[in-house]
RNA sequence: GGGUGCUUAGCUCAGCGGUAGAGCGUCGCCCUUACAAGGCGGUGGUCGUAGGUUCGAUCCCUACAGCACCCACCA
């Protein structure tokens, strides 16, 4: 082996043996256990949360593999809608063409090339972060089989009433031309103002009011008003309700009418009503029966008579935005000069035009949350849009069938409830049900290119045609279409082939094999559906909405299963000081760039590459070559991996510090030398298991406490505790196995006691081969190809680590007795140490050791660590003072009632050694104070438990005996 | 407005009813033949504040303060 642990030359070539030796795949014995990867966007890279939410899920992969698991670890990627189909746009911009240049057809042709051209990228990356999964079964949302499970439940969903095509207000996102959901929209506060507009009374009547004023953060809406609202008990408006307004601008009347929705003493408690701009008003429209006055277009810009015509005339599909009660911009009263503007264009001129009118009242800063679009940062607005949706709100349909509550919805929130789906940490529980419990019908259609295409198809008349295809659709419709059909031009929103990803994976719906595109067989429901449900899904929080409810809903629906048993929701990667990673602000992490390392040149031109404001970049810039004035040093994956299990402990966040990381690389370096003294230790060849039991006590108590830390690290992997995992393993390896028995081995495996050097390289090489094991869910790499020695020794020539069972805790026999020798044998020697360190006597000089007092066994176990405590503690043999004998003065040190004592002659300091001895007996005595307190309270001793009374007792007795042993040190100082 | 977290050593975090812990940093001594990416030893904390429950509270309860995040949203 080499004298140092190499990280680049070990990883590169063990993934690719373990890949093709078919190792990831499923053994086909055992139970199943099954993890689905979220699958990331096919045309992403990995960044430092994937890298760490695949740790998680490989480690736990990796475990049960070798704990005889029929494991499954299913992966594949994301067509990621909005997201690619923007990519190529963009790509397509600086060609300086658009899409619409190149038509449907040739565009999504252009994102399918995008898509194999950047599409191994991520998966590449998943593999040098050591991801084990089963890349013989890689699908792709919008592959074949995928495609299929998403036609056949858009269908039955159709079928079964639960999925509908309405007039709808939604999210439009001007920017992008499409709908988003309600989660793709965040809102964001921004500094506005509130304009106070004044709309005057049609005909007021003598002594009552002339004018209302209505506040507002949108006064080009007013284009739009159906009606002013005021609250039933406002008395200051109560004639008004029921009168006509004249609406300022358009000069159209509408209505004051009463709302409980209004709050009275907001603003001027008058609300202008817009139903097809707000969401809110929307509502109030539609309990009041107003007209929905349509403004916008579709790019957000106020509508014209030509607009408006071209929406009018077509039917179906892409007339998207249609008014139901008028045909004309004019018609409801938008002068031509507003006809086209933009939205922002309009607002200026409105108000302007109000101003000059003298009917704009007051104009303040405000306050206000914009809805912007997640994908584009476009300011969101709704727009009464035909869109689809899927029904999770109707508790029964017209017809008597069960609504979306019941069938989709309610399941989803039992399941949780009840405890068959389990979330870790269970907090999550809450905002799971929280959500559901206030779910609003999802909308599922997309304007975009790239995605399912809607299987659903329109005759001339608007009449919908749902089927697999044209075919299909008029085979099972129950009237006859009109003329031509044609296919609905929207595609599907991302999440609903991400929710099917449990079983969509696994084959369903297909009854045999299912095929990749290369033709070779990547799942079959008949055999896969075993894997269903999965063990646990691994993934972040802010998709529990997106995907873990929606997956949940699906499965449940189509299978009648759940998706998975259990939900570990993994926190939330940060950068050192715990800010949010973002490229503008210059502190994101590549892992690949902490796998390898990077210089910092590179860095920073990689850091500022797609920056394109210059201050942002000089910021940037500036910021990398402070955090990073040597570029990152190559640490490698494993202790990459070490980092991120340490680190995962239930918190919701995890701020990454590479100096962390780097104090794991030195742990891998730790283990690596570890491993060459054992191994060279070992005589050539093949090394026989000696008869019998091991026959020292360090064997054996590392033996026991092997056992022990196995026993925690499996504890800790059914609560998903990988910190505490990781510590365990990190604390057996480095501070009980390298600190003290290969320490403690030395003077064995030099002794002359051939018996015990035996057993003693047959312990090293055993506890050392079962700690590779145990390391190596969390550190594959280094643990493998020191294994590939050690497994030679034990005769295991064939096969890699990734085969070999994993070390069970119970397979081990421990040894209590030895765990008591050792720990005092621990004591005695920390206290030589101090003397040594504190008295400030070199570590090279060889120093007389005294013994005093103590009992019989403490006699027997000097004897027997004579050459131990010689060796480790540099003394010379130890030699027994009889009681009563003179002492010399000594510095000394305490175990139990035996004195441990290093003569002063020439070595130590008398006052020192006195002044060590006088804080030692203060620190006792207050120590045995707390106790006496503790003691001497009835109450204490009455309602405190048995076990923790006896505990006090015996406490005190050992500080006493410790502090009369102390004290006797001190008086023979003088 | 509803919800969920967090506040413990200089920094980043575990612990969660019964002697305050880790990593990194820091200080001292050592290149001792696996490892200086190391060894040995040390320093460092009235566990956010105030009450309460308890024989006993960092841990449970209540209030408050500060810091995050999620959902909804008043025009």
């Amino acid at each position: 082996m080499e004298k140092s642990f190499e990280p680049a030359q070990i990883e590169s070539t063990w993934y690719a043996r373990w890949e093709a030796s078919g190792a990831f795949k499923p053994s086909g014995k055992g139970d199943p256990y099954c993890i689905l990867l979220p699958p990331p966007n096919v045309t992403g890279t990995l960044h430092m949360g994937h890298a760490f939410q695949q740790t998680v899920m490989d480690m736990l992969v990796r475990y049960q593999r070798m704990r005889g698991m029929n494991t499954l670890w299913q992966v594949g990627t994301d067509h990621a809608g909005i997201a690619t189909q923007k990519i190529v746009e963009n790509q397509l911009a600086v060609e300086d063409k658009t899409r619409h240049d190149l038509g449907r057809d040739a565009f999504v042709e252009r994102v399918w090339k995008w898509k194999e051209e950047s599409g191994s990228t991520i998966t590449n990356q998943m593999r040098r972060i050591g991801a084990a999964a089963d890349w013989s079964r890689e699908r792709f949302t919008m592959d074949p089989g995928l495609s299929a499970a998403v036609q056949k439940v858009f269908i039955d969903w159709y079928r079964a009433g639960l999925i509908y095509r309405g007039n709808r207000l939604v999210n439009w996102d001007p920017v992008l031309g499409t709908a988003v959901s309600d989660l793709e929209v965040n809102n964001v506060e921004r500094d506005g103002h509130m304009w106070s507009i004044r709309y005057d009374v049609v005909d007021p009547q003598p002594g009552e009011l002339d004018h209302l004023v209505v506040a507002t953060t949108r006064p080009e809406t007013m284009l739009g008003d159906a009606a002013v609202a005021v609250h039933p008990e406002d008395e200051r408006y109560k004639k008004l309700v029921g009168k006509q307004l004249r609406l300022p601008l358009t000069g159209r009347s509408i209505p004051v009418i009463e709302d409980d929705y209004v709050d009275k003493d907001f603003g001027t408690g008058c609300v202008k009503i817009t139903p097809a701009h707000d969401f809110n008003d929307y509502a109030m429209g539609q309990r009041h029966g107003l007209a929905q006055y349509n403004i916008f277009t579709l790019d957000a810009k106020i509508v014209s008579d030509k607009d408006w015509a071209v929406n009018a005339s077509k039917p179906g599909g892409s007339g998207r935005v249609r008014s139901k009660y008028f045909d004309t911009a004019t018609d409801i009263g938008i002068p031509a000069k507003y006809q086209g503007l933009d939205r922002y264009d309009a607002r200026k001129i409105v108000l302007a035009d109000l101003k000059e009118l003298d009917r704009l009242v007051e104009t303040k800063p405000h306050k206000l949350q914009v809805p912007v679009s997640d994908r584009s940062d476009a300011v969101i607005e709704p727009m009464l849009t035909d869109q689809w949706f899927v029904d999770l709100t109707s508790d029964m349909l017209a017809d008597g069938r069960p609504g979306g509550r019941q069938a989709i919805t309610q399941p989803a929130l039992d399941t949780v409830r009840s405890g068959e789906i389990k979330f870790v940490p269970e907090n999550w529980t809450t905002t799971y049900t929280q959500w559901l419990d206030n779910i609003q019908d999802w909308c599922i259609s997309r304007q975009l290119w790239w995605g399912h295409r809607i299987p659903a198809w329109y005759d001339e008349a608007g009449n919908i045609f749902v089927g697999e295809d044209e075919a299909d659709a008029r085979k099972s419709a129950t009237i006859a279409p009109v003329g031509a059909l044609r296919q609905d031009d929207d595609v599907l929103d991302t999440w609903f082939s991400s929710a099917l990803w449990p079983f969509s994976t696994l084959g369903w719906p297909a009854n045999g094999p299912v095929k990749n595109e290369r033709g070779e067989v990547v799942a079959n429901w008949e055999q896969d559906k075993i894997f269903l449900p999965s063990a646990v899904l691994v993934t972040g929080f802010d998709i529990i909405f997106f995907w873990v409810a929606r997956m949940v809903m699906a499965t449940k629906y189509f299978t009648g299963q759940v998706p998975f048993r259990e939900v570990y929701i993994n926190a939330i990667v940060r950068d050192a000081e715990g800010q949010k990673m973002s490229k503008s602000k210059g502190n994101t992490l590549d892992p690949l760039d902490l796998i390898d390392g990077i210089e910092l040149e590179p860095l920073v031109a990689k850091s500022t590459k797609s920056l394109l404001i210059p201050q942002v970049r000089e910021k940037v810039e500036k910021r990398v070559r402070k955090d990073y004035p040597d570029g990152i040093p190559a640490i490698g994956t494993d202790a990459l991996r070490f980092t991120f299990a340490a680190l995962a402990s239930y918190s919701r966040t995890i701020n990454f510090d590479i100096k962390r990381a780097e104090g794991y690389k030195a742990f891998c370096n730790k283990l690596w030398n570890a491993a060459r003294f054992v191994l060279m230790n070992l005589p050539e060849g093949e090394i026989a298991a000696p008869a019998g039991s091991p026959v020292t006590e360090a064997e054996r108590w590392i033996i026991t406490r092997l056992k022990q830390t196995l026993g925690e690290v499996e504890q800790h992997f059914v609560t998903y505790r990988f910190d505490h995992l990781a510590q365990a393993l990190y604390e057996f390896t480095w501070n009980e196995l390298c600190d003290w028995f290969l320490e403690l081995s030395k003077p064995a495996l030099n002794g002359d006691d051939a018996i015990a050097a035996a057993s003693t390289r047959h312990t090293l090489l055993v506890v050392l081969e079962s700690v590779l094991r145990a390391l190596h869910p969390i550190i594959p790499f280094i643990t493998e190809e020191i294994w590939q020695s050690v497994a030679l020794k034990l005769g295991l020539s064939e096969g890699s680590l990734m085969q070999r069972p994993w070390p069970r805790a119970d397979e081990i026999v421990a040894d209590d007795a030895a765990t008591a020798e050792i720990e005092w044998f621990k004591n005695v020697l920390s206290g030589i140490r101090r003397i040594r360190s504190e008295m400030n006597i070199s570590p090279a000089k060889a120093i007389p050791l005294l013994l005093a007092d103590g009992d019989a066994s403490d006699r027997a176990r000097v004897a027997k660590f004579a050459a131990q405590i010689a060796f480790l503690g540099r003394t010379e043999a130890p030699q027994w003072i009889n009681s009563g004998a003179d002492e010399p003065a000594a510095a000394a040190a305490v175990v139990g009632t035996l004195r441990v004592m290093i003569p002063l002659a020439g070595l130590i300091d008398l006052g020192a050694e006195k002044a060590r001895l006088a804080k030692e007996i203060t620190r006792i005595e207050v120590e045995i104070k707390k106790c006496e307190g503790k003691l001497g309270n009835a109450n204490f001793v009455a309602n405190a438990p048995a076990e923790v009374v006896t505990q006090e007792r015996q406490r005190i007795t050992d500080w006493n005996t410790t502090l009369t042993a102390l004290r006797e040190q001190a008086q023979k100082l003088g």
